[in-house]
DNA sequence: CCGCATCCGTTTCGATACTG
DNA sequence: CAGTATCGAAACGGATGCGG
């Protein structure tokens, strides 16, 4: 059964802990800020949150409008959750929290790390030289078991776009894991040890624009 | 006890969340935006959380560095909470929610509504005009029971600086309740019904400069 | 399989009472 | 004033069930 509970306070910051303080719902809502998820793969990004409660939390935002349940046009016969105009304005929390946990240690081993967590990192940190071409790329993660997920990373004017699906056409590809594109990140000269299809050096000059920063 | 839970989520959003968000952890650094607080100060911000449950939550945050609780000098002989360098950084965290929030519904009445809450209110949306001279004003306000605080509140070079504790010299007083003020600021033509002592036009100008923005 | 619902032991919360 | 102790209620977390 959903969570109502309320801090009965009238200010603003407890108005939106209402709605978006109870546990992992604001980890819901980072998994759905690249667009449109099942519930399924909310879970995957989730691993430590159990069925009952991401099931709870995506009820939860709904009523408060902060995300919407949609079907997903034949054949697909499908559901999936996106944020609202109100949930996608919850990207400078998101961000903030991000800033101020970076200075953070790392929970011990074995810890979770989402597609969508490294590549909200990757389009935070990373800084494309803006005279540098745009490019695309493909980026397959293995996300847990033997799935895997493709996401759609585009570069040029000095930023980094990212979309969950398929490129039309893509400049370089790399296939790895959310902990392996992680370390990539931290640590450039790891990119000869993934795999890499295509422009090799332009996605190198992207991993590496994340360390100009 | 103090709680120790885990998301085990390497993301620094995440980490973040381990670290401030329990229930009540981020609205306890709220009362402590303004400066050290006493233990039942801090719980008067909170009338909605338990002893045993503040008690916790600054266990916690200061195990965490997110406060420090220090000592007061002779002949004072009590002990406050203060926000660490760390816990000054989460002011963007609250700002972002505070921002948020602010187009949710507020809870059904009876709410809270702390003396921090509403100088943080006061604080980031008055837009006191540049081309004033600096003032100081003494914010009395009554927080439960017959207890009040005393706040002071300046202005000059187009912002607003909120202290608490009292001032050595002030150009106009208010007394009043944090209710009270807050719907002052929502409708600066009730200043009349207030309680004001000294330069009654510069606490108008103050309390207008809300609304312009 | 996906998308939950149900059950159940454990943890946390919230209210009240109580102590140095 | 500044917390602790206790206890029932709620929320969480993991496992399992089940209809489409």
């Amino acid at each position: 059964m959903p969570t109502t509970r309320s801090y009965g306070d009238a200010c603003t910051i407890a108005r939106a802990l209402d709605v978006v303080g109870e546990r992992w719902a604001l980890l819901v809502v980072r998994e759905l800020l690249f667009g449109p998820r099942r519930f399924s793969d909310i879970r995957r990004g989730l691993p430590g949150a159990s069925s009952n409660l991401v099931a709870d939390r995506l009820r939860e935002l709904e009523a408060r409008e902060v995300i919407h349940r949609r079907r997903l046009p034949p054949p697909a016969a499908s559901w999936v959750y996106e944020l609202t105009p109100r949930g996608r304005r919850l990207e400078p929390v998101l961000d903030a929290l991000g800033e101020w946990g970076g200075e953070l240690p790392r929970p011990p081993e074995p810890f979770a790390l989402s597609a969508a967590s490294v590549l909200l990192y990757l389009r935070g940190a990373a800084r494309p030289d803006p005279a540098e071409p745009p490019a695309t790329f493909r980026v397959e993660l293995r996300t847990g078991g033997d799935v895997a997920e493709v996401w759609t990373v585009r570069t040029g004017d000095g930023r980094v776009q990212v979309e969950p699906g398929e490129p039309p056409r893509a400049d370089a590809g790399i296939s790895t894991d959310p902990h392996g594109l992680n370390d990539l990140l931290a640590e450039p000269s790891t990119l000869d040890d993934h795999d890499v299809t295509g422009d090799r050096a332009a996605l190198r000059r992207l991993v590496r624009s994340v360390q100009a920063a």
